[in-house]
DNA sequence: ACCCACGGCTTGACGCCGTCAAGCGTCGGT
DNA sequence: ACCGACGCTTGACGGCGTCAAGCCGTGGGT
């Protein structure tokens, strides 16, 4: 028997709300009432409101993570490319935790320093990367400033698309993943495909 | 003289608390009582809550294509590095209505055709500087692709920085406009000042 | 076989929130 | 002199997060 069931079924509840209607509307006592259970039962298992936020987003940056090691080791191009996309697709795939993750006044996030950890493990599937792309001689700035350029790429491209504004104003995006190579190899960050093998 | 001076009133203190604890928090009550009304005064200026986000939404729209034009018809080097500081730069000094402007869920952006209006002109200015960068004979798509690129960048590091990860990853970053020149040029949307080859 | 502590949940209460519904004074146009 | 509209107040309602108790089945120590 997994040792608290209505814990699991309140995270999933309020992912899949946050993942409709924004973390904001998010209630404690809806939840609560959508699973069956008094008002106070959640309560229980998370000692606030943010605790679940804070939950949200552990889950999601350890899922982050994952899927970020997935996307570089399944790479069949450029793995500058497949981090990017792997990036944009998970903020679309779960956009639940995403729109979370990235709010950190909603989990207290700067003061928690297991949070910060997890965090920190996406964080270095980037500068590992950028480490092995630019080699051992590589400046410190010059690895400062290829993750920050790889990462407010991604960053902006996801957030942009999660929200609406990129379609609303450019148009609808058909194939999501041909656009990031696009966009990719725009930025200089990846070398257009013309010139890569096959 | 001013037709209603506790709408100006209400909305700096809007926009001052939301600069500093996040939209989320923002009472209408609160603000009430702080400009020292009823709590169902600010009501009667805007229809709701809603209507607060609203307004801070256009109002910054308005600001921000001034300030994006002013970034272009100012800029002493590179205008895609002056327009992407403009975009920054104007995040940070505007964090009150940055955080608004991109949250439509909070203002109901989406059905709201005169704010999709006022903000489209920010985008137009972006718009018009790709045009004018890749001339007549550039393709749809090129120029599809290179104001995504921008536009990616410019809020991905602008979001990054407000929020305070990128910082927290990166290091304290000492000189923004550097950065963002750096990260400009990095990412081929900038010829590099000094003779760095890409 | 008993006890009891404890974990998971409920019930009740509090104050704050957004919002609806009236009421009230002031002031300009007639 | 009147009246209606406008800007604001007062009061009430339900929903929210949270604090404080209480309730109850289960399991280990005696």
């Amino acid at each position: 028997m997994s040792p608290s069931t209505l814990r699991e079924t309140v995270l999933r509840a309020a992912v899949d709300h946050i993942a409709e209607h924004g973390p904001d509307s998010l209630s404690f006592r809806q939840v609560a009432a959508a699973a069956g259970v008094s008002h106070q039962a959640p309560y229980h298992h998370f000692t606030d409101r943010r605790g679940i936020f804070r939950a949200i987003t552990a889950e999601g940056f350890a899922l982050f993570t994952d899927a970020l090691r997935a996307a570089e080791a399944e790479a069949t191009g450029d793995p500058t490319v497949a981090l990017l996309e792997g990036y944009v697709d998970f903020a679309l795939a779960h956009r639940g935790h995403f729109r979370v993750m990235f709010r950190p006044e909603l989990s207290n996030m700067p003061e928690d320093l297991e949070l910060q950890e997890i965090a920190d493990a996406s964080f270095e599937v980037l500068l590992e990367h950028v480490h092995a792309l630019l080699g051992e001689q590589a400046s410190v700035d010059e690895i400062r400033v290829r993750a920050t350029a790889m990462w407010a790429l991604a960053h902006g491209l996801a957030t942009l698309l999660i929200d609406g504004p990129l379609e609303a104003k450019i148009g609808p995006v058909a194939d999501r993943r041909a656009l990031v190579r696009a966009v990719a190899e725009q930025s200089g960050l990846a070398t257009p495909r013309s010139r890569t093998k096959r």
